[in-house]
DNA sequence: ATCCCGAGGG
DNA sequence: CCCTCTGGAT
């Protein structure tokens, strides 16, 4: 396993990422709150891409969690259905919207014991709504930040919370915002799972993978 | 540790 | 064919 990078190398790292892109956007499509809490939810082990494919239709007639009980979960069902894990992901969804609608008046709670009280909430998916929705420096860790964390040096760790700790203790204060998109888009098209492009890698001179090519 | 699960890429 | 994709609940 990778060594933490120290402080000056992840200040090189983060700033390169900056010069990149400086306002990285996650690729989700939403329009409000609560289709983005819908959308992170039904993204667990699905592409941002083929999610998108099924909110497009469903949150044009779908913004608010009244209507999403109003649809119903056999339609709900069928209209992710392309999404992997279709039918947990149908019901959380449906629960999820009941008690939004029940308990929060329609609103998506801001707190992270709220939100990972949700069916079908994880740590993962609070934190995304915390830094997208909420603007808070809640640092996600997913299946592309834990590979990136742990190939490069960022955030080492054997288990997703280590990981998560090291990004919340040695990235940067000024980079905390942005740090999961830099991250997220960085593992989506530079170091992917199977073969990553090291050839044309931003951070290639800092990383300590040991299969790098190049 | 296992299950849920379709789409896309190699 | 096999692997991967912004995980969560049991």
């Amino acid at each position: 396993m990778a060594r933490q990078l120290n402080y000056h190398d992840m200040h090189a790292v983060f700033t390169r990422f900056r010069e990149i892109e400086p306002e990285p956007q996650g690729e989700l499509h939403h329009v409000n709150a609560y289709t983005l809490l819908v959308a992170v939810a039904l993204s667990a082990q699905a592409t941002d891409a083929g999610v998108n494919k099924a909110t497009g239709p469903l949150f044009a007639r779908v913004d608010h969690p009244q209507k999403m009980l109003d649809l119903g979960e056999e339609a709900l069902t069928e209209a992710i259905r392309t999404i992997g894990l279709y039918r947990n992901k149908a019901r959380n969804v449906m629960k999820l919207s009941r008690i939004l609608v029940e308990q929060y008046g329609g609103e998506v709670p801001s707190s992270r014991a709220a939100l990972q009280s949700l069916p079908g909430v994880g740590r993962k998916t609070a934190n995304v709504v915390l830094n997208m929705w909420f603007r808070q420096p809640a640092q996600a860790v997913d299946t592309h930040i834990f590979r990136i964390g742990n190939r490069t040096g960022i955030a080492p760790g054997r288990d997703v919370d280590v990981v998560e700790r090291a990004i919340e203790d040695n990235v940067p204060a000024e980079f905390q915002l942005h740090a999961h998109h830099w991250l997220i888009l960085h593992g989506r098209y530079i170091c992917t799972a199977r073969k990553p492009r090291c050839a044309v890698c931003p951070i290639f001179e800092w990383c300590q993978y040991e299969e790098k090519t190049q």
